[in-house]
DNA sequence: TCAACTTTGTGCGTGCATTCACAAGGGCTT
DNA sequence: AAGCCCTTGTGAATGCACGCACAAAGTTGA
């Protein structure tokens, strides 16, 4: 999806089991299939809490809202760990996720950018909760530095190096201005931020090793626009209806 | 990518033609690249206001951070718009793909939940600059109602089917708390939203006509948590370089 | 122990998306 | 006007993802 500047060692993820022979590949996971991986672990987590031990991938995937098949197929790239006839072991599968996913450890992420939507974001429960921990906040402006939002202070984006390394952050998140985005981008690699998710509305750069997701609103906004205008001109054809139309 | 309940009419891209008249099936844009059209209309709006009358697919696709072929691909589903040795017309590619992705007229836009996010959201500026307006705050708690957030009251959400009927809202934004999603949903749904952006961390069911997208925070960062992790193990195996590795 | 039943794991066919590579088409210079 | 250069538009090849369908493997009950 975004882009991905792994560098091209990918046959190296080969070279893993001791002995010659078998050399199963167990990584190479489909990026479609890291992508609903944190969908089940959700399904998961709430099949948990409601007291339910085993789970059958049928209603796994009803739970994540997706087809049978692709849940079995997506779990058996971390390996077998169903039991033909049962199901899967719900606390077993959340392990093994998580592990997947690198959730055993707790992330620190720094959020640049504390307006709106960056204060919205550092008081997200959900980022809180599993795997990962708010452990900077960083602005440009002199006169939020020294605020304190849901426990963590705002630094100066002059001391993003500093900050970065001292709480170990490696997931930066992007809630700035789309003018300053690159910038900072820049400035977030520098202190040694390894993977970036993008609020702001533009195209960032980032050199080969660093990981980039965004998150658009306007972008989902818009594709929605597109298909509720298809639907307004279908209605319409249908209106007139020469019979051409084949709805479900 | 998120769910489409769009009918199955995608068939109808062969079968367009055939014996019959010209029937203007210029319909049938991948999903992909409905995806896209918006990156490059971000893109083409930056260039206008810079004063750049024409560009080549090649400038344009360093500007939107994808590949050259991608662009004169997706533009050519649009139709011939460029000139071959010059380029596009940055004004009036900008209007096609306006067109296309119906921003030629302002949808009015509802935002249930009215909490951090829902605040933020109402006062993103991304909204409201091209195609959208913020016609309607929902939320279910009393005190909040009444409440002026940027211009537009809150209204409470047992109002609901009333006031999308009076601001014509066709696409609702949900930013409530995941255990109400799926009630806030079906309640949009019934008052006759068609279109639905889910913010809240759960699957949402929609009945068919609906199309419905998801924002999810939380995934995001998961994702990057996996090839950060990958890239911690890639450099372990390095460090060792022995290998001899065996994971877990 | 055995047979019937349930559910996993996966081989395989299909369709979509991406990318390459190049002919067709248009402007520009001489 | 003619040839050169540039860029588009698109066939074709490749790769990826999805989902069907079924054998393998385990459980349950008699």
């Amino acid at each position: 999806m975004t882009a991905h500047e792994q560098p091209a060692n990918t046959a190296s993820t080969d070279a893993a089991t001791a002995v010659r022979e078998p050399v199963k590949v167990r990584r190479g996971i489909p990026d479609a299939t890291v992508a609903r991986l944190p969908v089940y672990l959700r399904a998961l987590h709430s099949l948990a809490e409601a007291g339910t031990s085993t789970i059958s991938s049928d209603a796994l995937a009803a739970a994540a809202g997706v087809n049978s098949a692709k849940v079995r197929k997506d779990l058996s790239y971390l390996g077998s760990y169903g039991t033909r006839g049962v199901g899967y072991d719900v606390t077993y599968l959340i392990h093994q996720i998580s592990r997947e996913l690198g959730l055993t450890q707790r992330w620190a992420v720094a959020i640049v950018g504390v307006g709106n939507l960056g204060h919205a974001l550092a008081k997200y429960g959900g980022f809180a909760t599993r795997g990962f921990r708010v452990a900077a906040l960083i602005d440009a402006d002199r006169s939020r530095v020294g605020e304190w939002v849901d426990g963590v202070a705002v630094s100066h984006v002059d001391d993003m190096a500093e900050v970065v390394r001292e709480t170990g952050v490696s997931i930066g998140v992007i809630a700035t201005p789309a003018g300053v985005a690159q910038d900072v981008c820049d400035r977030l690699v520098a202190a040694g931020v390894t993977s970036i998710l993008n609020f702001a509305p533009t195209v960032l750069s980032v050199p080969p090793g660093v990981d980039l997701r965004k998150v658009d609103l306007s972008i989902e906004l818009q594709i929605l626009s597109f298909h509720e205008q298809r639907k307004a001109s279908a209605l319409a054809v249908l209106a007139f209806d020469n019979g051409e139309v084949v709805p479900s």
